[in-house]
DNA sequence: GCAAGGTC
């Protein structure tokens, strides 16, 4: 019998079963929870370190955050305060009513433990839900050691080495998030009523008039709407879509003009295109033209080969699962990560929640292969990577030390998922191939020529070996037309020259790719929640999307982009907020990237939370303050009409 | 009735 006993808890039931495998060596007792269903106690013996060694031990999880804030319970009626009184309200924590049995657990569970070893994820989200955890052990034994596991993948030998180095958790990031928390509870509780209320306040006869504006919203519904105000991330997420549309909308085109030098030679038309691309000065061109034609010849000037290689993609992170689902897939962010949670939970494929784009040295990735060689469609390749094809994927600049890309751990025969199932899990499996083969090579030609004073060129595409492009349909590489032979230094007088007249076009509307793009580049939400905001703009009839028209970029025939255009409220959410001149627009992502920075400074220990608290609430006061003048003012000369135009 | 962040 192990002297001491050892309570360790994980963020998520998946992590304590991994880890409680590998440290057991097989040899555990898996007990129920009462009152939650996805919980289990794990026990074992297992060697810690020094000062515990062997050890008897209880590995249990949590589901994410046991806490939530909210206000008491005199502030909570919307009219008991005046939303600003939200900025400075008290707050409190509670565990949240079910997660008590979680908890419950744990303070159980920790009575007669000499430590506590916390394996929540190694981010800034999971520090804060080890302290909510040390918080409910502490609660069943106040003398109990407190200690934090830090690993960054579930294979065997690196969770053995987190076990026996732990390290103390990180009370600052605790803190910075602590703060992050009470901040989206403040902004968004003081905003959404504020808003809510005064058009409820507005009285009941414009809404003929709102509907006569051109409301796609029924109006009903806007009085009953409880969910207005688009919150910290969902408005710099509504704010890209409106700005591409007025960048679309407001578009002017602009003519412009260039030259093209065709010459025929072995039965090919060879199209030379200008270096300089294109002018807009149609007698700037003209003049330039006619100096060419006074040239009558063009010479070679240059005659390259060289090889040309395109590259195999990196190793699968949320994010770009996420924008090639709803490239390729025919299905939304949402929908895309609610099958890869499917595909997770059924053990297929890896934890779908991360931002690494590079693999641990430790991990088996021929094993990984080797169970995909007995598929129909792509063993073949997976069997030519185990027989000699196999490359090492190339390594990102991404790690979140906390999961390793997505790949598939398990095969599973496709035909017998469902549908959606079956397309995301083909897409890791095709993804996770495509990094481990070699990178597609080719041969480009470049023909330089000169004629008259002016750079023309042309380029030939040789596509020699397809290599991953094999195993990975989503992306397109094709051979150009033969170029047919010129000798450096050749002159030749070309068939034909002709002055072309273009006009330049309008971008296309966003679309969801370029979405998450966006809101990745500018730190709006987290992998794991940007397609809910996204998802939730939709909900809320900020905007519409519709099928992209005609060929857009990047398509895949047979797949449809979505692409979004704004309602009139969407529109109008964001105009209403920067007409009346915030700097700092609330539709811009600045506020919640400087938050981000915020954090990043307290993690960082050069800024204390409280300086981050206030100084993030002061700057979101402000705005506030100044809409409700806005809004005063707007009432003040008697103009209720533009009060909601204001906001709606 | 409010937010965003975890996870099932």
């Amino acid at each position: 019998m192990a002297p001491n006993r050892i309570l360790c808890v994980a963020e998520k039931p998946s992590i304590a079963k991994a880890v409680a495998q590998h440290l057991s060596g097989g040899h555990v007792n898996a007990r129920n929870v009462p009152g939650n269903q996805y919980i289990k106690n794990y026990e074992f013996d297992f060697s810690f370190g020094q000062p515990w060694g062997s050890c008897s031990v209880t590995m249990t999880s949590v589901l994410g955050h046991l806490t939530e804030v909210e206000f008491p319970q005199n502030y909570r009626r919307w009219n008991s305060c005046a939303p600003a009184q939200l900025f400075e309200a008290p707050i409190e924590t509670t565990v949240a009513k079910d997660k008590k049995p979680i908890a419950d657990n744990i303070t159980k569970q920790a009575r007669y433990a000499k430590a506590l070893f916390i394996w929540t994820d190694c981010d800034r989200e999971g520090e804060h839900i080890g302290s909510e955890v040390r918080q409910a052990a502490l609660e069943g034994n106040s003398r109990l050691q407190v200690k934090r596991a830090r690993f960054s993948n579930t294979e065997r030998a690196h969770i053995v080495r987190a076990a026996q180095n732990p390290v103390d958790l990180d009370d600052r990031q605790v803190t910075a998030v602590a703060a992050r928390i009470e901040i989206d509870l403040r902004l968004g509780a003081a905003f959404t009523r504020y808003q809510t209320l005064t058009l409820q306040g507005m009285g009941g006869d414009l809404a003929e008039k709102l509907i006569s504006y051109g409301q796609n919203l029924p109006l009903g519904l806007l009085w009953f709407y409880s969910e207005l105000f688009p919150g910290s991330c969902q408005f710099p997420t509504l704010g890209f879509v409106v700005d591409r549309y007025f960048r679309v909308k407001n578009f002017i085109p602009e003519k412009f003009w260039s030259i093209k030098v065709d010459q025929m030679r072995d039965d090919v038309k060879v199209q030379f295109s200008w270096r300089r691309n294109r002018l807009f000065d149609r007698g700037s061109v003209i003049v330039i033209f006619e100096r060419c034609l006074a040239a009558r010849t063009a010479r070679v000037s240059k005659m390259q080969k060289k090889p040309t290689s395109k590259w195999r993609p990196l190793p699968l992170t949320t994010v770009e699962l996420q924008k090639l689902g709803s490239m390729y897939l025919r299905m939304d962010s949402q929908k895309v990560m609610k099958v890869a949670e499917d595909l997770y939970n059924k053990g297929w494929i890896s934890y779908p929640r991360t931002e690494t784009d590079q693999f641990d040295k430790g991990i088996d990735l021929r094993a990984l292969v080797q169970k995909q060689a007995q598929d129909r469609d792509w063993g073949p390749h997976a069997q030519g990577l185990l027989n000699g094809n196999f490359k090492q994927p190339r390594t990102g600049r991404n790690n979140d030390q906390a999961h390793p890309p997505i790949h598939p751990v398990n095969y599973v025969s496709p035909g017998t998922l469902g549908q959606d199932d079956r397309k995301v899990y083909e897409f890791v499996v095709r993804r996770f191939l495509a990094c481990c083969s070699e990178d597609a090579k080719g041969e480009m030609t470049t023909i330089e020529i000169e004629y008259g004073d002016e750079t023309f060129f042309t380029n030939g595409l040789i596509v020699l070996q397809r290599n991953y492009l094999e195993v990975y349909p989503y992306e397109r590489w094709e051979s150009s037309q033969q170029l047919p032979n010129f000798v450096l230094h050749e002159v030749f007088e070309p068939t034909e020259a002709n002055v072309t007249e273009g006009e330049t076009t309008p971008p296309g509307y966003m679309t969801e790719p370029e979405l998450i793009g966006l809101m990745d580049a500018n730190g709006i939400g987290t992998d794991a929640t940007m397609a809910e905001h996204i998802s939730k703009i939709k909900d809320r009839e900020y905007v519409q999307t519709q099928p992209v028209g005609g060929g857009g970029r990047g398509r895949v025939p047979g797949n449809s982009v979505q692409q979004f255009i704004p309602t009139t409220l969407g529109v109008a959410l964001i105009e209403g907020y920067d007409n009346i001149g915030l700097d700092t627009s609330l539709g811009k992502p600045f506020l919640r990237k400087e938050m981000e920075a915020g954090m990043r400074e307290v993690c960082a220990g050069t800024k204390s939370r409280n300086d981050f608290l206030h100084e993030t609430l002061d700057r979101y006061r402000d705005a506030f303050v100044r809409i409700q003048q806005q809004v005063a003012m707007l009432r003040a000369v008697r103009d209720p009409y533009h009060v909601i135009i204001f906001f709606v």
